[in-house]
DNA sequence: ACCAGGATTCCCT
DNA sequence: GGGAATCCTGGTG
């Protein structure tokens, strides 16, 4: 089931705390990984710097942060996969980042396929897409897809929310400090 | 064809 | 806290 909250209309920045919870899960050949999201950054598209979308930018890479919301917007930066969810209407160019994840499901695969335990599975963005065996076939694949797909139906609930600058943007400008990245006050598995 | 530049991670001091 | 690893994308000549 999708929640009300899931639809294009809503502001990418509340979007990005809704999904603070919410299940991300990989289904493939080796089992079944998933992890509570613990950690997001919002980017805001033509007018933040941050943003890949940022005035309008348009190479065949960025396509799936174009077509609104419900797809995955996969990037790869040194050899590592970095998860967004695309928000609002097609053409936009806004989306969602994912991380850090809680393990949940699948705990000794994850850590197998990153080598480590502890926090230091998915304690990350790149961590949590090695772990989870993110390849970039879902580049532009459906939120509620077979392989990966975020699970809406159940929850983790937390206390509080915490908000805060976006973290490896320098040289930004206003944007380097806008306050678009959510996190769970105090969770052990949180970036950085 | 070449080169600079990352929404990162890891290891070292 | 700092620097190297590493690799793909896109802009430029």
């Amino acid at each position: 089931m999708i929640p009300d909250w899931f639809n294009r209309d809503t502001p990418t920045t509340e979007l990005a705390q809704n999904l603070i919870g919410c299940l991300l899960v990989h289904e493939s050949d080796e089992g079944r990984c998933s992890g509570w999201i613990v950690e997001t950054e919002a980017y805001l598209g033509f007018e933040d710097q941050a943003s890949h979308s940022y005035q309008r930018k348009q190479t065949p890479r960025l396509s799936a942060l174009y077509q609104g919301l419900g797809v995955f917007y996969l990037y790869q930066m040194r050899g590592h996969i970095l998860i967004n969810v695309v928000s609002g209407y097609p053409g936009q160019g806004t989306g969602v980042m994912i991380r850090a994840l809680e393990p949940y499901q699948g705990r000794d695969l994850m850590a197998q396929r990153r080598g480590k335990s502890g926090i230091l599975i998915s304690n990350g963005p790149a961590k949590l897409s090695q772990a989870l065996g993110i390849n970039m076939s879902y580049y532009g694949q459906s939120v509620q897809g077979p392989g990966l797909r975020i699970d809406f139906s159940q929850r983790l609930s937390y206390a509080k929310l915490g908000v805060g600058p976006r973290i490896g943007i320098p040289n930004k400008g206003e944007w380097t400090h806008k306050p678009l990245r959510y996190y769970i006050e105090g969770h052990p598995y949180l970036s950085k």
